[in-house]
DNA sequence: CCAACAATTACGCTGCGTCAGTGTAC
DNA sequence: GGTACACTGACGCAGCGTAATTGTTG
């Protein structure tokens, strides 16, 4: 944090600093997550440090599940001078009640898929022909 | 099961016995899962009541989390007149190990929000003031 | 002749990756 | 004047949904 703030920086630069690749620097501009302060006469952007600040949070909330579209009326927020915490616990509460609907679902698709695999060998023996399955031993009780 | 065998069906009496919509029985036709016999004068795909077989066992698999890839390569197997339970059991073992994982990495997310929900009206009141991070309670340790 | 059905084409979603072709900075 | 850098634009992935427009069946 030393006084070189004013320093403008290229694509490339705020990819490297901030581990984000260049296109996708460009497709958040593009969502509006991100605006570019300028460009150089020959349409090079030019974005001032501050958004090394945006790109982080974007990373943290997304590796937390938001979508860009979530985190993008969260960054609206913020640039309207407020902070944008009230707005951002109540996606991680919504998301949290999702990941466990998603964990749900998964766990019941496990213990189907578990109980097909455990009766695969003994069902292969009986149910051999059968016209009208693919896979009889899948399609047993259809 | 009648002797009606022989009846030629259009696309959106194969959906309706199906239950699957017209779209996405022309999106699998595309993708090689399913093949129309011939087409009429007006060029109207007609199917064998077979293909009534063929999205009954799209249908089951799919629902156990096998891409339409994966499902056609199982059907390409059957056509050459095999029945494909070898490939699908490998397929749905791997797609278990698959679900675990993503299982894993969802409980982790899990207990991550969970933390950080349940810090946070604690440490709302002390961080209020941090330029350089957009929400400094989601932002603590970075 | 009309209603119901079907055809093809293209664009939308999510979050980018991967060219391709062209121009810019130093 | 070369080389690294950046630009725009298009297409690809998965699995379809949703028009839009035009033709077919009975």
């Amino acid at each position: 944090m030393l006084a070189q703030d004013r320093t403008l920086l290229l694509i490339g630069q705020v990819a490297r600093a901030s581990g984000i690749p260049i296109k996708t620097i460009r497709y958040y501009e593009e969502l509006g997550l991100l605006k570019s302060l300028d460009r150089t006469e020959g349409k090079f952007r030019l974005f001032t440090p501050n958004v090394l600040t945006r790109l982080a949070f974007i990373k943290r909330v997304q590796a937390l599940g938001l979508s860009l579209q979530e985190i993008r009326e969260c960054l609206q927020i913020y640039d309207w001078g407020d902070r944008p915490c009230d707005e951002i616990k109540q996606k991680l509460e919504d998301q949290l009640v999702e990941i466990d609907q998603r964990i749900e679902q998964l766990m019941v698709l496990r213990q189907e898929l578990n109980g097909i695999l455990k009766g695969w060998n003994t069902q292969s023996k009986q149910l051999d022909r059968q016209a009208d399955k693919i896979c009889p031993i899948l399609q047993r009780d259809t």
